[in-house]
DNA sequence: TTGTAGGCGTTATCAG
DNA sequence: CTGATAACGCCTACAA
């Protein structure tokens, strides 16, 4: 189909490792011969079959990348930068779109090393369960493996986490700061981060010396839900007057029924997000919200990656600070 | 490194071709014999390594995916439904985030062919440029590719449309029926896909009887840059009474603007989006919006693209019907 | 039913 | 400086 090196090797009367020469410049070439060989390189439009050449040098050049939903805002984001930084190396990236299933997940895990892929990113907190720890092991167990915002002790994996348990132990001081001292915490998934953020709520109200128990509202993982589950929040605990949402879409989906409640934000009822998105700059008002820091986490993912491939040793778990954005919520 | 099918073959004390019939599951091969060799591939964690496979059978069962930028949210969702398409039918893909310069495209191109794609898939009108037509013919003309929201003449390029256009205009009628006759585009981007938008404007406009010049109204690409541009649009043209803005994004950036400048959606301004996007529903009041139908546009692409590699004939380029959802802002 | 031999497109290691 | 030759891991005739 293609042309091979061999076509191009008859061409110019030499034999193929001369071309493969030419390709990789590797000296120990004919100048003259090299530049034959270039020119109908390029007549031809010869490019190297990147499968046969990574099958003899052992080398894929490609990472896979798993991913619950790529259409959540903040692993969009994530997926994006990893990409980009491993591009700029040379490598290139499989996605998958795997759901939540650690089953399903496993297969793809599978896939990975069928592939043979030189090392893999797992997006998502969700990654961290004792099943896929046993699919790394079992499967991927030969490539580094990063997780973005979650960790396992395995010895090939790297975690690079975001600090959202004291951030938004932070956000509940600077609710205390402004006299903000009936808050809550809404939650969709029960995710390990999740939790996390959950844990520095309580964290943050301990703190602040308050001994109440911390108003902890479920609600379903949807604008809607947030909606729904902000109007009941308000309607059983009217002395509410602090919110913050697991993530900025929930605490879009909680503005909006504020709002249809007419409660003033965020003179009546404070609000932060968490992301940073650009959700809480189309809300109204703007969204103040817990800046994760996404951009540095995925691009620090990328780069541990990048130099457990080349052995260098890096730290294990690292731990991106977050940093709260006031916009208008608070 | 891994294990092979040899070792396999060692361990089990039959030849590698009875393996690898025993892992094909080919006839001709004694029940026992494949029964005790599928023991010790799954002791031995052993999986076939796809590249070599690729070799020999001369398909690598890998797409191309190139992206502008995965982070906009239209592009994002078909990425999603590709995926989940190919990965049905065992594919897996490659994705790159390609910018908007033809050159870096072309490089993406090249990198599609070394990698021995078996497809593409081409997200964004932006990919409709001469440039990119003749990276294809020269550099994936063995290959089928589509186009999502574009096309390109060239006999292995598909296209799957949005009929954008149709829908420009028809929300245009929509506005007439309503009494809103003071209409303005607001567009950033000239994407091919954005002058369709436009020129289903002026054709609604036409259609109706106006003779007026249409009111274009440029804008810079962000939440920012619209919510400027309405401030100044109102200011020139205090009649306007209509928007739509050539994107969701851009229009909660103008109905931010307009709340802004205290004056009334719909009643005083009518604003119209395009994509139909989770934007819409956080936008403050709820954006009604343009649906181009990106997931059937995304399906549908991935499909054509299998029935293409399956050499079925399939139509060179179908057009998807676009359909206005209302809500809050007209 | 099984094994042998050859080849997929490259690179690497030797000789020459 | 250049050319055989042997891998890389797998599949597919063809032969036994």
């Amino acid at each position: 189909m293609s042309v091979t090196i061999y076509d191009i090797a008859k061409e110019a009367g030499v034999s193929a490792s001369t071309v493969s020469r030419a390709i990789n410049n590797k000296d120990g070439i004919h100048p003259e011969t090299k530049k034959r060989i270039l020119q109908l390189l390029k007549k031809y439009n010869y490019f190297p079959n990147e499968t046969a050449r990574g099958l003899v040098t052992k080398a894929s050049r490609m990472i896979g990348i798993l991913v619950s939903d790529i259409r959540t805002m903040h692993h969009t984001v994530s997926a994006y930068f990893i990409e980009r930084e491993l591009a700029k190396q040379g490598y290139c990236c499989i996605i998958f779109n795997t759901g939540p299933e650690d089953e399903v997940r496993t297969d793809y895990i599978q896939i990975l090393k069928r592939r043979r892929v030189e090392g893999a990113i797992l997006i998502g907190s969700t990654f961290q369960t004792e099943a896929i720890k046993e699919a790394i092991s079992k499967y991927l167990n030969d490539v580094p493996v990063v997780i973005v915002n979650g960790y396992l002790d395995l010895p090939n994996v790297y975690g690079v986490l975001a600090d959202e348990m004291n951030g938004v132990s932070d956000c509940v001081k600077l609710w205390y700061s402004k006299g903000h001292k009936n808050l809550a915490f809404v939650i969709d998934l029960h995710t390990p981060s999740n939790e996390l953020k959950m844990l520095g709520f309580e964290q943050g109200l301990r703190n602040m010396g308050d001994k109440r128990a911390p108003l902890i509202w479920e609600c379903e993982s949807s604008l809607q839900g947030a909606y729904e589950a902000t109007k009941k929040l308000m309607e059983e605990h009217p002395e509410v007057d602090g919110i913050i949402y697991a993530v900025d879409l929930l605490a879009a989906g909680g503005v909006r029924a504020l709002t249809d409640m007419g409660i003033a934000i965020p003179e009546q009822v404070s609000v932060i997000g968490i992301d940073n998105s650009i959700y809480g700059e189309i809300c109204n008002p703007r969204l103040t919200s817990l800046d994760n820091k996404l951009m540095d986490l995925s691009i620090s993912s990328a780069r541990i990656l990048m130099d457990a491939l080349q052995k260098q040793l890096t730290t294990k778990k690292i731990l991106v600070f977050s940093s709260i954005v006031e916009r208008e919520t608070t």
